[in-house]
DNA sequence: TTCTAAAATTGAGTCAATTCTGTTTTTATG
DNA sequence: CATAAAAACAGAATTGACTCAATTTTAGAA
């Protein structure tokens, strides 16, 4: 099919992510009016709310485009981790790291989090949710496999450390991007500290 | 000196915080209109402002008067705390989840978490990261305190430890305002069951 | 091709937070 | 006491997200 109908819808969706994109980064989020969105994306402003429920959906999607790139680079780590259960999380968590600033900036991630919790049952928080969730499992999966490879106790509840390592690193994740000025590699070593703890009990 | 001017002024910042946590309790954070807590204090739209920056400053006061009460109860438990890790660490974690809900409703915590990320500047977003630090280090504190009572080992980072289970707690507790029905006991017995895993590592 | 119902778009209008400016009250001084 | 400066107040005006009724465009049947 792909009728006329289907692809103008494609083709203005596009455009609504790209010039919001735009603008968030040049502006901010606050600084971006949906009037100029709309104008940028040669679209009326009723018609961006066609597309998306509120101004936080709209950013909601471009977080989703970066959570579901991380995720994806992640599955490599999970399939052939190093051979150190310390070295296993720490690049996981690198590579969630380390990607998280390329398309967003702090300030973006500051309002995509607190939209999250603001309305955790709009289209965007539910979406932030299940992100989050599936950032869990990939952990979890983690962890299982390092369990397969005998570098991890068998009695170990993979579930609840999942989420113990998956909740601490996205606190300390939050607590970053609300410093402008806390750096990367700072914010790796205080959570390489932590895990260490959990290394020393949980290894074989 | 206590001149007429700073009487007024003690009384006004009084009636706004009763005014606003009256509306907030009565119809919600959005729902509570400036011009209706203005009307209820008796005071203009202006003045408002005057006192604080912004509505979610009016909410920031309230949550900190809520979180000093429970770091107070806290203080009991890091004085005399169980004889066993784990007890001792589900007693603390307890009397702060068994607290917040007695002044705010969880969209009020919603709300208040989710102002302090979008604007971790503002006087209630500073003010919230060190309730949140406050917390952290009365963890902190009991932990130091086991190990003094000899629960704990003496090699354990402890302060690494104190935020490894800040942050999981409170990551658990974002996920439990975020979903009307959670219940209180199932999130104790999840942060219990995560907790374990530390417990079992850390203890002599 | 022509016509009609459904879908999508438009932009002026609404609503509520925040800002701004002129007025009133308080304080301190002679 | 009178009065000028400082502080606080009031509420009208502004701003920007979001809504909605009217209009335009598309799909598909005749």
């Amino acid at each position: 099919m792909s009728g006329l109908r289907a692809r103008q819808k494609a083709d203005r969706h596009r455009r609504i992510i790209e010039a919001a994109a735009e603008l968030f980064r040049e502006a901010g989020y606050e600084g971006a009016k949906i009037e100029a969105i709309a104008a940028q994306a040669e679209v009326s402003v009723g018609t961006i709310y066609n597309y998306y429920q509120n101004k936080g959906d709209i950013l909601g999607a471009i977080v989703s485009l970066e959570v579901n790139e991380v995720l994806n680079a992640g599955q490599g780590v999970v399939a052939r981790p190093p051979a150190n259960v310390g070295d296993a999380l720490d690049t996981l968590i690198g590579i969630y790291i380390e990607h998280s600033l390329h398309y967003l900036s702090k300030e973006m991630w500051r309002q995509a989090m607190a939209i999250s919790t603001q309305l955790p049952d709009s289209p965007f928080g539910q979406a932030y949710t299940a992100l989050d969730r599936a950032l869990t499992e990939q952990i979890r999966a983690l962890i299982a496999r390092l369990q397969a490879l005998g570098l991890v106790r068998q009695d170990i509840d993979g579930a609840a450390l999942g989420e113990l390592i998956f909740n601490n690193m996205n606190m300390m994740f939050i607590e970053f991007v609300k410093r402008d000025a806390a750096k990367i590699p700072e914010l790796r070593a205080a959570i390489r500290r932590q895990n260490r703890i959990l290394v020393a009990a949980i290894g074989t």
